[in-house]
DNA sequence: TATTGTTATACTCTATAACTATA
DNA sequence: TATAGTTATAGAGTATAACAATA
């Protein structure tokens, strides 16, 4: 009826999110297990790769609005895995910090989505997957330049 | 402080909702010239690959549920590009179709779409980009299987 | 005046349950 | 009984505006 309509499974971006929805489901199913979401995981993961992150700068690196974390911290503290700190040298900022038992639970769930994803990726070889994954970094990369100019 | 905590950009989660993001950024501005969402779109693309689909049928195809085809639908149908029609040999479906609008419209988002498209993959090689394309294309087919299996 | 964290609010997308009409 | 479409509703996730405390 209509010509030049490219088929779903060609468009990048129903395969990219198709790609990201059946992951994603996978990595919650594992850490159903350890009581975490993979949003929770990917925000613990950042307070853990670098200490004394304010809640903007943590914000700033998921791409998820400050007022979106606060919420998840309350319920990350709640449960005893993060602590709000306020910053002595600018008494506006909280600095967070993995409590001992969040340390024990990001080990174990860092684990956990490692799995899963190379299963994810056990259908590539090697070479595939480098590729993969540098193709999307560089994506990810030149999309930011724009973005920022936008902005 | 926690080791093996691989860096958010390393991690295929990230990288597939990432591009994915900034994607449908890009083409969501393309489109908004044409009064039409990304989702919008995806939608009459399917209705103009195979006519007669049911919204059943149609909601399969997309991966959305029935009852969100509904106000999406309802919408389409108030801007005068799609029609429901009942199914005469089965009166509980409806039959969509673009109407001539709809495909005049159609005609034209999807060249917008693909040119959106084409620039964002503009920074790799012809080469990555089929690989990429395939890589993603075996990721959602090997999924499938075991989404299938486990539902 | 500007910034950090916070609350309130609203909007989109998604999922579930229950209804109707048809089979 | 089961299915297609529909409605109502509730839950995530996200975004905006406005406020208090601090710079």
């Amino acid at each position: 009826m209509v010509d030049n309509v490219t088929p779903l499974d060609e468009r990048l971006g129903y395969l990219l999110k198709t790609a990201y929805a059946r992951l994603a489901l996978r990595v919650d199913a594992a850490l159903a297990t350890l009581a975490l979401t993979a949003r929770q995981l990917a925000l613990l993961s950042v307070i853990a790769s670098d200490e004394a992150l304010s809640q903007i700068e943590v914000s700033a690196r998921l791409g998820v609005d400050r007022t979106s974390i606060v919420a998840m911290l309350d319920e990350l503290e709640r449960i005893g895995l993060v602590e709000r700190r306020r910053d002595e040298r600018d008494r506006r900022r909280n600095t967070l910090a993995l409590t001992a038992s969040g340390r024990v639970r990001v080990t174990a769930a860092e684990k956990a989505r490692a799995d899963v994803e190379a299963d994810f990726l056990a259908r590539l070889d090697e070479d595939s997957t480098r590729r993969l994954v540098a193709a999307l970094q560089a994506l990810a990369a030149s999309s930011d330049r724009r973005d920022h100019a936008r902005a």
